[in-house]
DNA sequence: ATAGTAAAGTGTAAAAAATACACTAAGGGT
DNA sequence: ACCCTTAGTGTATTTTTTACACTTTACTAT
């Protein structure tokens, strides 16, 4: 059996985006006593483990995203990582460590991941596991340090959307215009004019309209887009966005 | 006396303008033996080194810079961790750690930084040191895995050159229009018009003109110029750059 | 003093992009 | 047939980008 290497671990924020909410699927770790509604203690973290010994980094953060989800071939990028000496030393830390069987006095090293995928991608099956999607505004205090880490991934998310068009991983496949200049607004806490982001995504090459249209709405039916990652990495200009 | 953390480290990558050049920092790794111009291996690596039990890893990078220049206050930034359990496994990479003290089997995760600072801020004492500045361009081979982090710190400098005002970092404190676009030039591979590069800069209120001009250079001096951060922060959009 | 030299500094016209703004079209639900 | 909801579209104005060449200034060498 393969051994984990018990000072690197890998923390993922999975953002999933649904509707006009940005989601993150966390662990929900409630502990029980002797009686069924007897909680010893609860907590919300990521999702995370340790790494195996001769994994890279981001094997591990590809193994932790499909045993939570299911899913391969995911988004998936490092954005920091977390070493803090006093990272692990909150209040219920050691007992979570300790339930773990992790020591708790060992300084753990995590590269921070983030993921993003359309909520609805994670199928009922997947979710019946002790994790589930909880809206980004929603989130309250997690345990560890992972409060930092997912307020950091989320300006990562960020800055990334704002350079390079990585909206389109957190919509299906085939998505309409609304659907994509909501997943902005809602990353960058912004709104947009209808009119004038259509005219500027209308001069991205590799936003491709489909001959489809959405079905099952109560209303004008939109057209259908894909994003098409070849045509991206053939015009993208290597542009000099510039200091604002 | 302070412990290492004997599976932690940071190597930091000090990039060093001048004139026209980016300059690395490399550490020159010689090892001689019985004779004097008796080479037995040589070898050139990043800034870099373990950090102490109880220490964060800003502070560590921050210690780094600070015993091989003699700097503080410089700009660091964190752009990545390198831990592949086969980092520094190469020919010599053995060697060099036993050479070292280190456990050569230990998976050693590197916390990579990168530094901006004007070349000639270095004192000459302190090049006295077995440290060189080494053009970008004329790096060759270095030991461990020190090329790939090289190649990242770079592909993250202009990123980040490419969005955000950084470029005053690898200037002195008052410079001219002309280094500043050599800078930009120079980091993003690229040229730029003269006056359209003005025109661009002349928007930017951070960039404060002084009353004040170039000396001893044969030719027209030039207005010199501050970056100011206050105005910076003040005044600066949290833009929309959008994905290009 | 004069001429040479090296980089500084400056303007304009044309094209492209950003901005502000409001109505009609289409389809499903009742 | 009517209503509801979202899709989809155009124009005028301002701002930004782009392409492009000559004059100015201070020092240097004679």
């Amino acid at each position: 059996m393969r051994k984990y290497c018990d000072y690197i671990s890998v923390d993922c924020v999975i953002f999933g985006f649904e509707i006009d909410r940005l989601n993150v699927l966390l662990v929900d770790r409630t502990l029980r006593g002797e009686g069924e509604s007897d909680i010893e203690f609860a907590d919300h973290t990521l999702t995370g483990n340790h790494i195996y010994e001769t994994e890279t980094v981001g094997d591990a953060a590809n193994r932790v995203l499909y045993d939570l989800t299911g899913l391969t071939g995911i988004y998936l990028e490092q954005f920091k990582t977390f070493a803090h000496p006093d990272r692990l030393k909150k209040e219920n830390d050691r007992k979570w460590l300790l339930h773990d069987g992790r020591d708790p006095d060992k300084r753990i090293v995590s590269i921070g991941y983030f993921a993003l995928l359309a909520t609805q991608d994670v199928t009922i099956e997947w979710k019946g596991r002790n994790v589930k999607w909880v809206p980004y505004h929603e989130i309250g205090e997690l345990a560890f340090d992972h409060n930092e880490i997912l307020e950091n991934a989320l300006i990562a998310l960020r800055n990334k959307a704002k350079h390079e068009p990585i909206g389109f991983e957190l919509l299906p496949e085939k998505f309409t215009l609304s659907q994509l200049q909501k997943v902005y607004e809602i990353i960058l806490d912004t709104e947009f004019d209808k009119r004038n982001f259509r005219k500027k995504v209308a001069r991205m090459k590799y936003l491709i309209p489909l001959d489809e249209k959405q079905t099952g709405v109560a209303h004008k039916p939109a057209r259908l887009y894909m994003f098409s990652r070849e045509v991206y990495e053939k015009t993208k200009k290597d542009l000099f966005d510039f200091w604002v």
